[in-house]
DNA sequence: TATTGTTATACTCTATAACTATA
DNA sequence: TATAGTTATAGAGTATAACAATA
């Protein structure tokens, strides 16, 4: 009775990939002798794979800090807007409330975050980080941004700004 | 006891997002005042918005059809290699084996594929597409490669091949 | 009447172990 | 001993309904 889930429908790659092809070219695959190429024709393709490329450095990255992409984003957001609500979390991230209140209550009950009365709202609460989370914060967000340029490693700077930029086109409604 | 899955840190956006900016850019967000501005400025954050950008429109085209983004991945991989195992299905799409098991039990009972023995190994099976559904993956690859040229809309055939030539730089080993 | 945070819950996707039959 | 397909099942992620407190 639900509407399929976008979500699952990116998974994580594990096979080997072959080489680069023109839009509508047409080769046979050579490691596994598998026909791929249609595939890497498509954009969702292409950008879902690569998407998983960086999530799968991001998590290893990310693993000494104990935080998914989630959390990360989560801290993140709380970071940059002190006083943000879950409502506006879930806004922002795309997250639906029953899904953040285990999240926001780990992050939480590690010390990571605090919720204060909100100031005008008695039935909201202000997010803010601790201390503790704002020192793990800042430093996963070094991390992420360091992570950028071993992601893009064979990209140029300027590759790789003309990469997010036409990323940024290509979701904006 | 098992690795953090990667596939589902990938979610649908669904709330209004704010402009471009340059990856140092720290900017306040217009529309709900919450500040995003960074997350923007990670590749990996533009590229799940984008490629959740475009299953969402695929999602929404392949319904006709009856196909998620995996039936159609399958579909097509035994389109373009008959007799293809599904051995070789799971290492080409990143699939596990028990989770195949139920897509192509599905694809049969549609009488879209069929199953026969294979030709040198009695153990396996060798799929191909029955004459419905090389039909309907003709079809659904038609829609499929359209949707391209819809989803970036905004993007010149130019820069569309530049934009999947930088993200298979991106993804590939 | 609508919204915030929450509980309960169901559905989907992903992962591991283990079995059978063949190699 | 290893591999192809399969079953059973556990875990993570995602979804809806409904509630109390407050706006």
């Amino acid at each position: 009775m639900t509407a399929p889930s976008v979500a699952n429908t990116l998974r994580r790659p594990r096979g080997p990939r072959k080489a680069a092809v023109a839009p509508e070219a047409v080769a046979a695959e050579a490691g596994t002798g598998i026909d791929t190429s249609y595939l890497e024709t498509l954009l969702g393709y292409n950008a879902r794979r690569a998407a998983l490329a960086v999530i799968t450095v991001f998590l290893r990255r990310m693993a000494p800090y104990g935080l998914r992409p989630v959390d990360f984003s989560v801290l993140t957001l709380i970071a940059h807007n002190p006083g943000i609500t879950s409502r506006q979390v879930c806004a922002a991230l795309d997250i639906l409330p029953p899904n953040l209140v285990g999240m926001i209550k780990s992050l939480d009950q590690r010390g990571l975050i605090e919720r204060r009365p909100h100031p005008t709202d008695r039935r909201a609460q202000g997010l803010h980080l601790s201390p503790a989370g704002k020192r793990l914060q800042k430093n996963a967000q070094l991390t992420a941004t360091q992570l950028e340029s071993d992601v893009g490693s064979r990209l140029s700077d300027e590759e790789l700004d003309t990469l997010k930029s036409l990323l940024r086109r290509v979701y904006r409604a």
